[in-house]
RNA sequence: GCUCCCUUCGUCUAGCGGUUAGGACGCUGGCCUCUCACGCCGGUAACAGGGGUUCGAAUCCCCUAGGGAGCGCCA
């Protein structure tokens, strides 16, 4: 039997860390399996689906590489299939229509609770006739007794009673399918082998075995994943920052980083850290994911991603990082060479926008010094070494531009001035970058270019002698 | 309220009856060093509580506490 799973998010919003992770996972038992994958698309809630969510669903997938091999289905196609099977079901007695209005219901629900009862459908319409003409919803006519029990492949067994079930309404007054009933028809359908899903769909779980059972299916092997939760502990929500998967691209995030963090939140495999995608698919266990949920945390991701910018192609960062860089009003065309100023600055930048944003100056004079590394190196002590930099670089004829003669540079001025090489190295540093962190000075001042660091030394050469003008 | 589920360092986790309870992120001390990073070496910190079972429990059972999900003509 060929494994089939399948991921069916509803469009109703973005696609967000915790649904990645389950289509992930689903994805990577597929795989593992030599199964199929397949993408299905819930959207039988006509009010809440949208056309947007579907492309940003597709997009997040896109990003992330999680490719599928069937799909995507879309579960408003295929009314027309839900409703023969509920047209079957009704005429096998295994459902029923049920006009009890919403009021009644609504009040039926109140006196329950107020009993402390658990809330559900009472079965008034079981056995009375309700003329097919006049509103009405069908319900499936749910097992009075028994038990039934799921093999969870994470939480292992769990049994329900039916006499804690209800009559579920699988057919709405307006003619259109509920949820639990296009599932269990489209995982029928679609011979999905393993149910991979998030554990609030636990509850449901019984339910759908029933419906399956009714129409004679065989019933799947389930496997619910925890949530993941937000930092501070609490359920995921907006107000947690990026949940969305395309929000992370945006911020600088490598899909592969994501990828690598996410599957590590619930599952391990010993001490190893670093996955790639294939290692996943090799060594990925559905069995082992922790039924706990996870709380996400971003500087895990952050070091993820650190990791997966300082160990992938420089050509393929460059080629991520133009964007980055276009934020900020700089085309890299116009400048040093962009690969030398990934290989460069790779290993200091957790996400692609911080290695922007610590690039800039390579390709632009910066604004404004920061204020505690002028204070601490562009002071009265540094002019005299700014100053004979100044000489001795300008003299460097352009073909000597390059990281071993402006390294000699710097030393000689040390020695000469004796000076110890920070004295010489931070003063320049901070009049060429603006700031007291860059690559190597030899490297910082090459990716400058001659013109722009000499420009600059002067620059801070004023900044100084207006310093002591001031007293 | 009822049903189902969960519980090892701050966080992600290893552990499947005998371990000094391991690793990773974070934080932190040091090394490297022209700065910042990277890298390397070290430190910090956990079995929710209580009962059993057992020669022996983080591991098995029960109870308590805490947390979550579901209880829709949403998915």
């Amino acid at each position: 039997m060929t494994v089939r799973t399948r991921f069916a998010p509803s469009p109703t919003g973005y696609l967000h860390v915790g649904g990645a992770r389950t289509a992930l996972f689903s994805y990577l038992f597929a795989r593992r399996h030599g199964g199929r994958f397949i993408l299905r698309i819930e959207d039988t809630d006509l009010e809440r689906s949208t056309a947007e969510s579907v492309n940003a669903i597709l997009e997040g997938m896109a990003w992330l590489g999680l490719d599928y091999d069937e799909g995507p289905f879309y579960q408003t196609q295929r009314f027309d299939r839900y409703n023969a099977v509920i047209d079957e079901l009704l005429a096998k007695g295994l459902a029923y229509r049920c006009d009890c209005p919403k009021e009644r219901l609504d009040t039926l629900r109140e006196e329950q609770m107020a009993a402390k009862l658990k809330p559900r459908y009472d079965g008034r319409c079981r056995s009375h006739e309700v003329d097919p003409g006049q509103p009405h919803v069908i319900r499936f006519r749910n097992p009075e007794s028994g038990v039934v029990v799921v093999d969870d492949l994470i939480r292992g067994r769990m049994s329900f009673d039916n006499a804690e079930l209800d009559d579920l309404i699988i057919r709405r007054t307006d003619g259109a399918p509920t949820y639990n009933l296009s599932v269990v028809v489209d995982d029928a359908d679609m011979g999905i082998t393993h149910v991979i899903r998030g554990d609030d769909h636990i509850n449901n779980t019984p339910r759908q075995i029933n419906i399956l059972r009714a129409l004679g299916k065989e019933v799947p092997r389930y496997a619910h994943v925890p949530m993941i939760l937000g930092e501070d502990g609490a359920r995921l929500s907006k107000r947690h920052g990026a949940v969305s998967v395309v929000a992370y691209r945006d911020q600088g995030y490598l899909p592969e980083a994501l990828l690598n963090y996410l599957v590590r939140l619930g599952w391990s495999h010993g001490d190893q850290e670093i996955f790639s995608l294939d290692e996943m698919v090799a060594l990925f266990d559905i069995g082992q994911v922790n039924k706990a949920a996870a709380a996400f945390d971003t500087d895990k991701l952050d070091w993820l991603n650190q990791h997966y910018i300082q160990h992938a192609d420089p050509k393929r960062i460059a080629h991520l990082l133009r964007p980055h860089l276009g934020d900020l009003g700089i085309d890299p065309a116009e400048g040093a060479d962009l690969l030398a100023v990934v290989k460069a600055q790779a290993a200091r930048a957790k996400t692609l926008v911080e290695l922007a944003r610590i690039s800039a100056f390579v390709y632009r004079d910066f604004e404004d010094y920061d204020e505690a590394a002028a204070k601490k190196h562009l002071r009265p002590a540094a002019e005299e070494p700014l100053a004979s930099l100044r000489t001795e670089l300008d003299m460097l004829a352009l073909e000597d531009w390059e990281p071993g003669t402006l390294e000699h540079v710097v030393h000689r001025v040390a020695e000469e001035l004796d000076l110890n090489l920070g004295k010489v190295a931070q003063p320049l540093r901070v009049a060429v970058v603006g700031r007291a962190a860059s690559p190597g000075i030899d490297i910082t001042l090459t990716l400058v270019g001659k013109e722009a660091t000499l420009r600059r030394i002067d620059r801070a050469l004023d900044h100084i002698r207006r310093l002591r003008a001031e007293g």
